[in-house]
DNA sequence: CATGAATGAGCTTTCATTCAT
DNA sequence: CATGAATGAAAGCTCATTCAT
C-alpha cells in the first residue's frame, strides 16, 4: 500500500465509553480550575456545539453542512478539526454530552417517602416541559429519535444513560403509587413507558404540526396525569 | 443556515396538492382501467416504491443514494427518472401513497352503536401492529418522523390525512366510551393523542432500540387499554 | 458507526495478482473482439491512462491533482471515477501496465545459438532507448523509481515482472559470452545488474540534468558495450 | 498542466545563489565564532533538519506533513518558521547542505602520482558506501533522484557542485588508468558515468527491492572493478 | 421507454502558513 | 525566540441529474 488516510474505524464503544475524549460532558468540567487558556478554548468548543446544534436541527446530520456550522459557529472550517475528529464526533458529543445532565437532576427528584408519587410525575412533567421542551434541546431529542438507528453508538448510550434510568423511577413511583391505592391500574408500573410515551408525542408534534397546529402540552400533560390516576383517587379515604 | 440548490422552488403547496403527478395514490388506481402496456409500467412504478422504502428506510432521505434505490428495484438509474421527477418527488410520493391505504382501512373500522367503544380501540391497536409495526411500514412512520420537519409538504399532508382524521375517530371513541361510562375520565376524550401516544413510542423504541432490548407491543399495549378504561369498569352497572 | 464511505483496503496483492481488474494490459486487448460500445470505453479509459502519465510525470504521485488529469484528458472529473478506483488505483494501473508489454519484447528477443550475445545485448540497449528513453515511457521508469517506495505493491510487481526476468536473461547473455570467450570476466554474469545500471542512469539523468547537460545516450550505451567485452576480443581465435 | 500557489515567485536562481539565507552551508559554520546564544540554535536548526530527513525520505516532499517534522525535532510548528523560509527552503537547504561535505571527502582524495588510480576507484566506492549507503545518506541521494525533476534549483545546484566534479574525478582516474595500461579501454574516461552507474544502481535498488532481495553492494562493486579493468590487468609488464 | 456513461457542483477533510501571546 | 491555535485554500471523492443511444 502506502501513506493512506484512513484511520482504525470508529467503534461504537469508544464512543460509548466517551473515555478517549476526556472533555466530553463539558457541564461537568468546574469553573474553579478553569486556565487562562482553557477558558477561551472550552468557550469556543461550547460555541462549535451550539452552531452544531442548530445546524443539525435543521438539516439533520447528512444535510448539515460542516460549513454552516463553522459560519454559525464564527470560526473557520478548519477549526472545527482541532476540537472534533470529524463530523460524526462533533455530532455524537453533541448528542451524547447534552441530555445525560438533564437526566441527572431528573433522577435528583427521585422518590422519597414524604412526596407523592404523582407529585414526582409532575414534577418530571414540569422539568421536561422547561428545560427541554422550552428549550433547544428538543431538538437534540428529536435528532436523537431521526438519526439514532444510524447511531447504534447513540442509542445505546441514550439507552444506557437515559431510558433506563427513566424508566426505572417511573416504575418506582408507579409502583408506590399502585401501594397506595393512586392509580387504578399496575398496568404504568409494569410498563413505565406508558408514563412517558406523551412526551414523546409532544417533541414530534412540536417537530411536525407545530406550524399547523401547536399543542397545548400542559393540557395534554395534565390530561394523562388524570388519566394515570384516574378512578382511583376517590378510593383512597 | 444557507439554502442550496435544493429546496428552492419547490413549493410545500405543489407537493399537498397533489396536482403536478396526477398518478400520487397509486393503490386507488383502478386495477379495471389498465391497458396492457401500463400494466408492466404500474409494476415498474411499484417496484421502484418498494425499492425506495428499503433504502430510505434504511439510510435516511439524505444518505439514500439512488443508485442504491435502482439497483434494489432492478432497474438503471434513468429509469427512475421516468417515473419520479427527482429525488424529493420519489420520496414523497413514496411517504405520502403509503400510509393513507391503512387510515381508509382504520376509518371504515369506524364506530357503529353495536360495537363496544374499548373493541374500537381493540382493533385499532390490533390493525396497527399488523399492519404496520408488523411490516415494512413501520419504517415509512419513522421516515416521517425523522425528516416530516424537513418536508413540510409531507407533515401537512400527513396532519390532513391521517393525524386529523384518527385523533377524531379516537375521540369520537372516547366521548363514546365516556358516555358509557367506560372510561373514568375524560382525559382521553379531550386529548385523543394520549391514546395513540403508545403507537409512536412502539414505533421509535423499534428503530432505537430494537437490537438491545426489544418492546413487548402488544404487553404495551394491553396495559395501555388497561391504563385507559382503568377504574371505570365496575361503576358500569 | 453509521454508514461511513471507508472501503476495504487495498491488499497489494490484489494490485500485484492484476486479476481484480481484468482489464489491465490494454495492449493485450485483441483490436479484433472491440465492440461498438466497448471501443470508446477503452478509448476513454487510455486517454485517461495517458493523461494520468503526463500529471504524474510531472509533478509526481502526491503533488499531481485529478483535475488536471480530468482536464489534460478531456473529461470530466467523476469521469475518472468510473474508470479507476481512485488515485491510488489510477497510479497503480498506469505504471504496471505498461512496462510490461516492453519486458515482453525484451524477453522475446531471447538469446538463441544462432546470436551473437553481444548483439542481444546490442538489441536489448537499442530497444530501451527507443521504446523507453525516447518516449514518454521513461516517465513511467523515472515514476517507479520515485514513488516505488511508498508502493510496495509496484514495487513487487516490478521486481517479479520486469527486474528478475531482465537479469535473468541479461545472465544468461553473460554466460554465454565468458563461455564464448567474449567477456575477459565473469563480473557481469555474476551481477547482471552491471549491465542494466547505464540505463538507470541515462533515465535518471535525463530527469534531471537533461536541461544543463543533455547526455550522449548512444555514445554512453555503446562505451558500456565496449568496456563489458573489453580485453577479451583478441583472445578468442 | 496548471501551477498553483506554489512555484511561483521561487526563482530557482534564488536557491541557486544561496544568497537570501546566508546560513546554508551550516557545516562550514566555523564552531569558534559561535557565541553562546547563537550554539543552541544552531542545534535546533540541525535538529530540525534531521527530522526533515526522515520525514521527506519517508514520504517524499508532498506528502511530508511539517506537523510530523516539528512534532520530530521536538519543537513547535511555528518554530520550523524562525529557521526556515518555508517547506521549499527547509527541503532544498537539507538536500542542498547534506552532499558537498562527502563531495569534498571525495575530492580530497584527489589522484597523485602516489595511489593507483584503481585504488582511487576502490576508495571512492568505499567512501560511498560507508558514508552513503550505510547512512542516512542515501536517503538524501534517493530524494534527489526522485523530487529533483520538480526542484530545478536542486537538480543544478547538485549537477554543478557533485556531478561535474566527481565526473571530472573519475575522468581523471581513467585517463591514469588507460594511460598505464591498467583499464583495456578508454570507454570510461569518455563516459565517466560508466563508472559510477552502479552506485546509483545501489541506491534505488535499496529504496525499491531492500525487502525483497537485498543487494549485496560490495560484492557489486567489486565486480565492476573487475569490469572496468578486465582484460588489461595482465598486459601491463 | 430504458439505459447507464458522463457530468460537475458540492462536500468533508487536510495542511502550509500566520500571528497573538 | 518559541508556541500552537486558527486560518482557508485546495484536493479527493460522491452522487443527483442529464442525454445520446
Amino acid at each position: 500500500m502506502s501513506e493512506r488516510k484512513r484511520q482504525g474505524g470508529r467503534t461504537p464503544a469508544s464512543v460509548t465509553a466517551g473515555r478517549e475524549r476526556g472533555r466530553l460532558p463539558a457541564a461537568a468540567q468546574p469553573a474553579a480550575g478553569v486556565s487562562a487558556r482553557t477558558r477561551p478554548a472550552e468557550a469556543r468548543r461550547q460555541a462549535i456545539l451550539e452552531a452544531a446544534l442548530t445546524v443539525f436541527a435543521a438539516r439533520g446530520y447528512e444535510a448539515a453542512r460542516l460549513d454552516d456550522v463553522a459560519a454559525e459557529a464564527g470560526v473557520a472550517k478548519g477549526t472545527l478539526y482541532l476540537y472534533f475528529k470529524d463530523k460524526q464526533a462533533l455530532f455524537e458529543e453533541l448528542v451524547l454530552g447534552a441530555l445525560t445532565p438533564i437526566m441527572d437532576r431528573i433522577s435528583a427528584a427521585r422518590l422519597s417517602p414524604d412526596i407523592e408519587p404523582l407529585d414526582v410525575v409532575a414534577m418530571f412533567f414540569a422539568l421536561f416541559q422547561s428545560e427541554v421542551l422550552a428549550t433547544r434541546r428538543k431538538h437534540l431529542l428529536r435528532l436523537i429519535i431521526a438519526e439514532g438507528p444510524r447511531f447504534p453508538a447513540i442509542a445505546e448510550f441514550y439507552y444506557r444513560e437515559v431510558v433506563v434510568r427513566g424508566l426505572a423511577l417511573m416504575r418506582d413511583v408507579a409502583n408506590a403509587a399502585v401501594a397506595r391505592g393512586q392509580f387504578a391500574s399496575d398496568a404504568a408500573a409494569r410498563f413505565p413507558q406508558l408514563i412517558v410515551a406523551p412526551l414523546l408525542l409532544a417533541v414530534i408534534w412540536d417537530g411536525l404540526f407545530a406550524e399547523i397546529e401547536p399543542l397545548d402540552v400542559a393540557g395534554l400533560l395534565g390530561a394523562h396525569r388524570e388519566l394515570i390516576s384516574a378512578g382511583a383517587g376517590g378510593q383512597q379515604p
